[in-house]
DNA sequence: ACCTTGGTACGATAAACGTCGTACTACGAT
DNA sequence: ATCGTAGTACGACGTTTATCGTACCAAGGT
């Protein structure tokens, strides 16, 4: 009600801060082909996509699986938009972090 | 018999070509803790390292299965020398094919 | 010839993962 | 107030994964 709430459902978003960040969950987390697929069509330009918008070959319920994974690991950042969320690549964090590894993964060949 | 034998057994240890390791094979790899370890241990010049000199808190059954899925991966290579088998990182491979992915890994905080 | 050493092969098992469908909720528009 | 849209929650299911123990094999030394 106040103008500060956090759009949408009370229901609250966990991501983890970026010294929580963890090597070994971010390599699960890229190391499957949607979720990669995911993080290469954000890395594109495409900022604040909402989940639909991905058009992902896989229902509806494993496409919200495969962002909270996402989103857990501290990959990805969502936040309510409406009735919609939208995603974008925690590029900072993941440079402080881990550097050049997002970079590499995007500049990757044999995917 | 001859002078070029692949040393011990006739086993024939199956490595990728470089043109065929594959990025998400290698991110899988790459995401055990104990593989990392593995990889960590290679890096750090111990290169050419037996199995069992890696001190590994696992059993030697399950030690030969992560030797496996990294060599398999392309992250690592092996040959055979005497009873053991030795093995290094295939650092220049995966330079090739993920410029900058093995170094972002091995510097990245968070393991 | 024997034994030790380093490693493989083969199950077995328990946990984790990716997938789905159905039922449900929240927001926005009609 | 109703409906459509975007997404969640939950439970189910099949596959893959990490782990182990036991049995086995090959090379080297005694």
């Amino acid at each position: 009600m106040s103008a500060s709430r956090q759009t949408a459902s009370g229901r609250q978003l966990h991501h983890p801060d970026r010294d929580e960040i963890q090597l070994e969950a971010v390599l699960s987390a890229l190391a499957d082909p949607v979720r990669l697929r995911i993080v290469r069509a954000l890395a594109q330009g495409h900022d604040d996509m909402a989940c639909i918008a991905f058009d992902l070959p896989v229902s509806k319920s494993t496409s919200t699986h495969h962002f909270r994974v996402l989103r857990e690991a501290g990959v990805i950042r969502q936040h309510y938009e409406g009735t919609s969320r939208l995603s974008r690549l925690r590029e900072e964090d993941l440079e402080a972090r881990m550097p050049g590894l997002l970079t590499a993964v995007l500049n990757a060949e044999g995917a």
